[in-house]
DNA sequence: CGCACTATTGAGTGCTGTCAAGAACTGTGG
DNA sequence: CCACAGTTCTTGACAGCACTCAATAGTGCG
């Protein structure tokens, strides 16, 4: 499996922006044996579900996931979006026991890392790259936390809008050009409003020429008047 | 400064709810070493800065905490309430510098757990429940954001309370009982509404008999229609 | 090409934010 | 113990924004 000359890790396109980030060859060799590339998944595909033991976590390699948690009703909520170099599946580690469920958002694959190589993962030196992805979660949890106290729509759309386009920079991408995989009712659920909200604002703002929305991509024109909008400084 | 016979984990009320959690004698003595108690901190002393060095992360021992960010125009965001057993500080991680300030509520006492003993945490045993204190951490964030996405401000502070028992129940404390420390505007804050509209809905279900609310304490009389609400079944 | 699903657009109600005033609480000093 | 000032909390009136319901338009897929 891992015995050919070239290990995932050193292959992967990922590699800068996950566990792998600052590891050289025997480092990186290392690291390809403790984590295991999943084969590639389709749309709607489940990565993991609610109620499956947490006996690992996951790093995107490609593509996006969507992760969410459905009550005794039946409502839907979700929780978070994830992009390549994105750590996901941590908080069933409270438990024992996933909380949450996620679905690829289109065709995707993951690095597996399960619990047990945690330790190892400190041994080989991937610790500190370990802490900077657990670290950018909670910071995202924590974004998205300020963004939903926001009471006008436009404000949270907007904010949302910035943070993927820092993600995308991030990974190395144009951070005008925003891959949308979700759909319309996914985002809207997230930035806890309704489609309808949803739709006219995005609607708005094509008309204002601040971005450009196509259904899976929306294109940034003027990320400074969207950050003035953010701030709800003015319309 | 730990060569006396029982350590200060040996002696600590909060032990089977953090690092410790299922650790014996020899162990409990090695983790001691590992995290250091701080000193008595007062209502508004800082935990850290944002902007400080994250260079460790820190578990409650008693009181409370909260966290929040201040953005360029000076708005405060809580960002969360933290409890005996909880951990703080760890989103600083991701850039090696604190994204948020930390300051005690009231009278608080904290464990400080330096970055750099992480890795001799998993030699010491403590790995699993550490991972535990990060997953319930997530875990909050994930509900906190759920939360947020209900529109309606009766259902938010439901399940804000609901949760607050549920974190009390943990901690081996009545459920019905909830310290909040806390000010009135902090909470309305935390939940993204004005401080009007709590204090309007505290009123409502103060009236209801539902809760029985008093500056620093909020009793549960009625946990089953408080969850009712919560779920905005009926009113 | 037609169907099912998703997204957009339109009108009306209700809840929460805003502004404003008053009440209760906290701590300090006499 | 009480009076006082500052803060925190409560309550009231009004307006705006988002939700609900409903119909239309667009998109993807067989």
């Amino acid at each position: 499996m891992n015995g050919t000359s070239v290990s995932h890790c050193e292959s992967c396109p990922t590699r800068h922006l996950c566990l792998a980030e600052g590891l050289e060859g025997e480092q990186l060799q290392a690291l390809a044996t403790c984590v295991r590339p999943c084969a590639p998944m389709h749309k709607g595909d489940y990565l993991f579900r609610a109620g499956d033991p947490a006996d690992a976590c996951f790093v995107v390699r490609s593509g996006a996931f969507k992760t969410f948690v459905v009550n005794e009703f039946g409502d839907e909520y979700i929780t978070g979006f994830y992009y390549p170099g994105e750590i996901l599946g941590t908080s069933g580690f409270a438990a024992g026991v996933h909380d949450e469920s996620a679905t690829a958002l289109d065709t995707a694959t993951t690095c597996r890392v399960r619990i047990e190589v945690l330790p190892d993962l400190w041994s080989i030196g991937t610790g500190p790259a370990l802490l900077r992805l657990l670290g950018r979660h909670d910071r995202q949890a924590t974004e998205d936390r300020i963004n939903l106290t926001r009471t006008r729509a436009d404000a949270r759309i907007a904010r949302f809008l910035l943070n993927l386009s820092g993600r995308m920079k991030h990974q190395g991408r144009d951070p005008a050009v925003l891959p949308t995989p979700m759909s319309r009712t996914d985002i809207a659920n997230h930035l806890g409003m309704t489609l309808e909200s949803l739709s006219r604002v995005i609607a708005r703002l094509s008309r204002a020429r601040l971005i450009t929305a196509a259904r899976t991509e929306i294109t940034l024109n003027d990320a400074e008047r969207l950050h003035a909008l953010a701030c709800q400084l003015d319309d």
